[in-house]
DNA sequence: TTCTAGCACTCCTTAATGGAGAGTGCTAGT
DNA sequence: ACTAGCACTCTCCATTAAGGAGTGCTAGAA
């Protein structure tokens, strides 16, 4: 077993894959012989072929159907083959204009960041949203809207709304309600969420407050703040995944539309995906998670404030121009960063 | 042109499209001779299908394969043949449960509703948002958030919360802020939201008010609130579409998800149909919507504190058991519209 | 050694063929 | 007005055959 992947290997392999990133069509040795510029005949590159089989880098689907990267193949290519190329002006422009647009609404710019990353791509673009245990909280209410019932309103210095509806054992009074408001605020107003919550816990540990049943549910409102990030994300384009032709059309398609729109997991593998830096790629069953099998995920983490708060990324087929889609994903990432970043 | 339709022929109709429903095969008159329960012999039954197909009830996909129900034939079916399934108690009971266990919620009730009615039907379920014209102002709220930023919250006498950014040219003091609240709540707290912003357009233009920049800013808010309710739509279990065997995996069936991802066209077909009251039924391209041939759509109009609020229901394969759903769809508008009213 | 050329072999793909089955329309008889 | 019989049509499926692409192996050339 030579230890292998000489200058020609190397080159073979990478012409096979961007061909067969291009057709989709398993790659003979006749085929590869002509286009890859080298000077050798078609038996030669079969031997090559043939070690880089053994070797794990290609499978053949059948006996005589030419041959297939394998993860493995595809792995080696983007680590060691890929040359990237750069994000046209063009494309840099519009994207910032896309994601420039809405700013500066959190929410709206999260939004169109993920279409954006879906329409430049045609994939599902997917947008984590940013963790807000860092987001310092600006403003507290607490509005009667019936008999019983308060709507609890939180505000983050980033304008971030968060609501809930509050039911009491009697009626409170407007009086009340003032009080608890402005004795929230004076006490909380600008510090970090976080830190309210514990807070809070410790508070209504030690004194009865009059108003302790707002208060508890302020905090729990707080809490689930933090909590429901969990869960957050943004996807579009789900269905530029049904024209993968890998996956017959069957029930595995199926499967990944309803894993992906389900979220959960994927959640898990990008909140991993966000310790690192800079653009990460899962090819195939590198996720671990096998709905998604088929398909490559290119992710890169977002930096607002400073810190990493999020991770943005594509799904997509294996076979995808990963020499574009990658400094794409790097610059959106880059882009949203900095439009959710206070102007200075 | 006999005007047709004696009791036979009914009978076979029926017996002809629940055989189809149920299998989703062209019915043959052998079989249909066989499971009518008619003592007819299956010649007999060949001439009186023939009949109904001259007058456009039956269509044969090629000459030897038996028939199917052409768009009229299911409108018959409907509309004169079908004997509606009253919902089981303990699939009414599950419906109350789950709308009725996020209550007072709006937004998660009209989720759970949606999911609801997805999950019991196996098919699409949608809810269009209940339309907030008549709904009262509870409170608003002006905060700074930055510099020149202000984030208007409105908020309505049923908890739902509405917000928005406000860019401003000079720099707002908090008194501002105040004195702007106080005004527009003393003014409009308890009106309804289409006289509020009636009430500020006149205002607006007869006196220029310090605070004009806000007022105006709020105003746009409450009328983007009454306009946005034209966007917005609650849709589950858009999957489900995928395995109507009919549109043949291909190009259509991409066009039908994307066309209700998009919703648009959709909400004009729902709007129209909360005219009427009661349930109404859209077979194939009687909807007028070119993506939605092959497909039925059952609605349902639901009502909120006395007036049509909007409508719910389901898109589904035009063989679906009508006759289970459309009591269905009926109850959980019922069921919503009152997990929504004013619990007294 | 290392590469090339040739050759036999394997396997997929496509098209053509032909029977089986299902259903119809028509006609004649009850 | 209904039924039975019959010839005909059309799809579906399995079988077959030809064609093509690609491989692995072996022997000879650089």
């Amino acid at each position: 077993m030579s230890t292998a992947m000489d200058a020609r290997a190397r080159h073979l392999l990478k012409a096979l894959v961007e061909s067969y990133i291009a057709d989709g069509q398993p790659v003979g040795s006749r085929q590869l012989a002509r286009d890859a510029g080298l000077n050798v005949s078609a038996a030669t590159v079969r031997n090559v072929m043939a070690d880089l089989e053994d070797e794990g880098y290609l499978c053949a689907p059948h006996t005589s159907a030419g041959r297939v990267p394998t993860n493995l193949g595809y792995r080696f290519f983007i680590d060691a083959l890929l040359h990237l190329v750069p994000l046209s002006p063009e494309s840099s422009q519009l994207l910032l204009r896309r994601i420039g647009a809405h700013a500066p609404d959190t929410d709206q710019v999260l939004h169109a960041a993920t279409v954006a990353l879906s329409e430049l791509t045609h994939m599902a673009g997917f947008v984590r949203v940013p963790r807000r245990a860092m987001r310092i909280l600006r403003h507290v209410d607490f509005i009667a809207v019936r008999e019983r019932q308060i709507l609890a309103i939180l505000v983050t210095d980033k304008g971030e709304v968060e609501n809930r509806l509050i039911h009491t054992d009697r009626p409170m009074g407007a009086g009340e309600l003032v009080q608890a408001a402005n004795f929230f605020n004076a006490t909380f107003t600008g510090k970090p969420l976080h830190e309210v919550t514990q807070s809070l816990h410790r508070e209504l540990r030690q004194s009865r407050h009059e108003m302790d049943l707002i208060l508890r549910s302020a905090m729990e409102l707080g809490e689930d703040m933090l909590e429901m990030d969990e869960q957050r994300m943004l996807i579009e384009g789900e269905f530029q995944l049904l024209d993968l032709p890998d996956l017959a059309g069957g029930e595995r398609l199926r499967e990944l539309l309803e894993a992906v729109h389900r979220k959960r997991d994927l959640v898990n593998l990008l909140d991993a995906s966000m310790l690192g830096s800079g653009v990460r790629i899962f090819v195939g069953n590198e996720s671990g998670f096998a709905p998604l099998a088929g398909c490559s995920v290119v992710t890169a983490p977002y930096v607002l404030d400073g810190e990493v708060a999020g991770v943005l990324g594509v799904i997509g087929p294996m076979r995808m121009p990963y020499q574009d889609i990658i400094p794409l994903v790097d610059n959106t990432a880059r882009l949203l960063g900095h439009a959710l970043s206070l102007p200075s």
